[in-house]
DNA sequence: GGCTCGATTGCAAACGATTGCACCCCCGGA
DNA sequence: TCCGGGGGTGCAATCGTTTGCAATCGAGCC
């Protein structure tokens, strides 16, 4: 005798409340079979049928379960997202949009945490046990031995916000290095000769660009740019630091560009509390993200906003690629941004009426 | 001729470079279940064994699948944390200590994003899919409907930072009722003696409790409290114009507590930008969380510090005692804060000399 | 009327683990 | 010498699906 024969006297142990396709299938008469084929498309049951057993499981509260599915289909649905520590408010306004654009994908996003001080490294193996179909990293690189591990399990690596550099993997970016000559070309033509550019974690392929970009358009304008790379976080307090720094070395100093928002608002208290100096009278101050807070009357910061939206948009309809061709070629999308203007830089008049300041 | 009839010739699909238990006990002329017993700490295989298997699975790159394991087990080591659109940096600092506090403890998260104007009810069936061992709501409320269907699919609610009154469910929070007393005596013992509380979401607890316990000792001292409770979430505008609303009624008000951060740096902005009052020389501003950019100088923000990282451990703690026993009965964890005192506060000094203002 | 063909449906073999039960072997005690 | 017992191991059922293949059933056509 087989396993068939025990008649259904005792239910076996199973999650508790949870109702399974051969409930639904026995108070209709079908097989089990008939009932996974009407939840999916494409699959050949006549339209009656389904019907029947559709309205059935929705009454009985059925729906197919992952887990077993994930066995058979070796599909997950899952899409793994790394943070770091986040000093700055720009990564949870892009993990929530991020996680909001994935969920109404159909894909169920699980979050790791890399704590300060390791690398997505130490957490990649634990992520990939459950083989998620990506791996979207927002913070830091990755090595290349786990991204090969991470080939191997199927799972493609995603870089949200960076790239790694002659990698050749996924990335999703905002075009930082335009969003930097933008910015110079704005404070170029409002005036300003003397700049600089405070930078933010030295290794971060943002800061880098940004960077990049801002120095390369003013260097077309025949100015040279200082720069502050004395920062090791996007940190307030590394922004704060900076403007002292920078205008005791060049007290005439009439433009900074900082890498991200949060470093510009430390720049710019900085600048007011500890030199008494007047933003942007004095001197003017331009960020990077247009996070929540930089919209404040106390810093209405002008700044470049960061397409979050779009950014989030972009990486799912890559993964969408993704999945209709799992040997797509990496590709790295960058997205334009917009300049933002605030309070904070001194516009060509201003500059004109007050001259330098004395 | 049965399955087993075929010889080993062609792997069937399986997990891309996915190894699994057959192929670990294949080498070691060991049979699947030992491989499996291997793993599991209680169960009696012989130590060389053990060894011999653990080194070998080492060595392919083995681990248990999650999947299968929670087929046959029922346990799915998965946690769901439900966050919303975040105004708050609270909680991406919440969110950020909790996920790393969980996964220490060998849990997984998913994630769950719930859109503005949407409750959790709407993304909980997709959340509860899964059958996560908790769901943590970090977020407004559960239909009652809900709950029952979590409770029945085997997933213990708990709400971090709210609770449901009423509802007997779990919940670690801070002591937002103490919290707002210890606000309140603070403000009383330097001499402030016309004070207002500024209200958050109206029907979040966090709001409620706080201007509870705010009013309560401010009435133990004889003094009453006015209270705005136009807020419709907690947001830097709420908080910038519930401080002109306050000062066109009451223009001699001498102190106020917002229902967080957030609302007080509005506040504080209001009557710096709008009303050109001086804080804390003219009022004092006190908030509720203490988020990093509270420390910035531009407002150094006296407020009560949201104890973050304890109430990580008391969920995991508590996560810990479900599983030990998972019909224990709902608890409602309420853990003390701190006041932190900076500079929206005058002292008593300073009332006593400079009086009431003109 | 028989035959073919297509649309439906069921059977049963997976997926990759866990686990109750039976079996084997060896050791110690009577 | 025989028997009981316990540690170690394997067999096979099971979790809840998906899916290739075969079977069934009418209908249409010659």
């Amino acid at each position: 005798m087989t396993h068939s024969g025990k008649p259904s006297s005792d239910r076996p142990k199973s999650f508790a409340g949870t109702v399974s396709a051969r409930e639904v299938a026995e108070g209709l008469g079908v097989s089990i079979s008939t009932v996974s084929r009407a939840f999916q498309p494409g699959s050949g049951v006549a339209p009656g049928t389904r019907a029947r057993v559709l309205a059935r499981a929705r009454a009985l509260g059925y729906q197919p379960n992952p887990y077993a599915r994930t066995l058979i289909t070796q599909r997950t649905r899952i899409v793994s997202v790394f943070i770091s520590d986040i000093f700055n408010p720009f990564f949870p306004e892009a993990l929530t949009t991020l996680t909001e654009a994935l969920q109404r994908h159909g894909l169920s996003v699980m979050l790791f945490h890399v704590p300060l001080g390791l690398t997505p490294d130490e957490v990649l193996p634990q992520a990939l046990l459950y083989k998620p179909e990506c791996v979207i990293i927002m913070t830091a690189t990755v090595s290349f031995q786990n991204a090969m591990a991470a080939a191997e399990a199927g799972s493609h690596l995603i870089f949200f916000n960076r790239y790694v550099p002659q990698s050749n993997t996924f990335s999703v970016t905002c075009d930082n290095e335009r969003g930097g000559r933008e910015v110079a070309d704005f404070l170029l033509h409002t005036g300003h000769s003397n700049m600089a550019y405070v930078a933010g974690t030295p290794d971060a392929t943002t800061s880098i660009d940004r960077g990049r970009g801002f120095v390369a358009r003013c260097a077309e304008a025949g100015i040279t740019v200082a720069q502050d790379n004395m920062a090791r976080v996007f940190s307030y307090e590394d922004g704060y630091a900076a403007a002292q720094r920078l205008l005791a070395a060049i007290p005439d100093l009439d433009g900074i560009f900082c890498a991200n928002d949060i470093v510009a608002i430390g720049a710019i208290d900085g600048l007011r509390h500890e030199l008494g100096l007047d933003v942007p009278g004095d001197i003017s101050v331009v960020g990077f993200d247009d996070v929540s807070m930089a919209a404040w009357p106390s810093h209405a910061l002008t700044t470049y906003r960061h397409p979050v939206r779009r950014m989030a948009a972009a990486t799912v309809e890559l993964i969408k690629e993704i999945e209709t061709d799992p040997g797509l070629a990496p590709v790295a999308r960058r997205i334009a941004g917009e300049l933002v203007l605030r309070g904070t830089h001194r516009s060509r008049g201003e500059a004109a009426l007050e001259g330098q300041r004395p």
